[in-house]
DNA sequence: CATCGTAAAACGAATGTTCTTGCGCGTGGG
DNA sequence: CCCACGCGCAAGAACATTCGTTTTACGATG
């Protein structure tokens, strides 16, 4: 029998990894200790092991979470009835994701990316969801193809793979090097797309 | 008056950084230990504290390196009479990346973007370098247009940074999704290069 | 009354760093 | 030329912290 309501449980599991997120964003996952967590969340040590058996299941909860908010955003577009030129496409994502955070867009995903090299773990938890950012992608890259402004010869996983490494390429700029970086990034991927390679002129 | 020769004590310092290298590779900056460097290098605490203050030397000293590595490789490409086709360079970088050691391409560099965003230092030894590497390719860019494969109207240095960006990208996905996203990528590159905007085409 | 949460203490392990010790070689007095 | 001295180098035990985690006892609450 329940002490607590059920959303009662999930709120506090949700208080404990929204303090999670911000002592992960401000110090990274391994100068983050147990007790900055506690005192983030305004819980005791009892209560947060009460919800995660240990720091490595809060570290691998907020990787997926922070991977799945990339994902949405890319639902989103694709819901949306069409897309933006292709030119916009990525400076479009990256404002979606920068709305979603601070100055910069998915602080937490430089590290993620890192860790996965060494913990599979994390590894395992991210990279399905880094195959579905790189499906959406793809479907975008389809559509474009059908609406005639990308060459239907390219193939769309392998394009939206190249636009996946330019995304964490751009994330990764806009985190270390500011925003100067990120507008230069935007020029030069306008630059590069308004010329693409288009049905209607390469057909 | 020292008592062992000057190239001793430079041997000394590339044994140490050396097993600081393989160590950092093996486990990241922040799972190893310093026992785990002693024990790599074959030396005791106090040696390896003779010649460097602290971890954090080591590690700003191995980011370092890892970046400069791929400066040297496109310094080796500038100074080459040509450069390969446009859609065959990155490839080609890539390959020379994973020549260098394993069988990834610069498996320090994700943990080193990682952590230039927590750590100050790390990011003033590395920023510098980055911007070299930025620099190199806006020269190629330079270089491409003036042959008359690449569309004038471009910006050398926008356009740079695009490729930084996919470098960047192209390393994380390797290291982290393995070879077969490697290929992926040297495809959909080749895909949208070899219809890339042209000065012939569109000059 | 069972449960949830707190506060605090304690745990062993592991961390980065320092300290003390002694080995070994270059050197200066014989 | 030889020998013992002395100093730089390295070793590795020992340092104080700090880590993640568990446990304790106690109060609040449904």
């Amino acid at each position: 029998m329940p002490k607590v309501s059920e959303e009662h449980r999930e709120a506090r599991r949700r208080q404990i990894l929204d303090a999670a997120w911000v002592c992960f964003a401000r110090n990274g996952f391994h100068k983050t200790s147990m007790p900055d967590v506690f005192a983030e969340a305004g819980l005791s040590a009892g209560a947060v092991y009460r919800y995660f058996p240990g720091k490595e299941a809060l570290i691998t909860a907020i990787a997926e979470t922070s991977m799945r908010q990339l994902v949405e955003i890319l639902d989103a577009h694709l819901r949306a009835p069409d897309l933006p030129p292709p030119e916009e496409l990525l400076p479009e994502l990256m404002e979606d994701l920068t709305a979603l955070g601070g100055s910069a867009p998915a602080p937490m995903a430089p590290q993620v990316w890192s860790e996965m090299m060494r913990d599979p773990r994390i590894a395992g938890a991210v990279a399905g969801t880094l195959g579905d950012i790189q499906q959406r992608l793809a479907e975008m890259c389809r559509r474009y193809q059908a609406a005639g402004v990308l060459a239907p010869g390219l193939d769309p996983g392998d394009t939206a793979r190249v636009l996946v490494a330019l995304i964490q390429g751009w994330i990764i700029q806009w985190n270390t090097m500011g925003l100067a970086a990120h507008q230069q990034i935007t020029a030069g991927v306008r630059g590069l797309l308004t010329r693409a390679p288009r049905s209607a002129t390469h057909g």
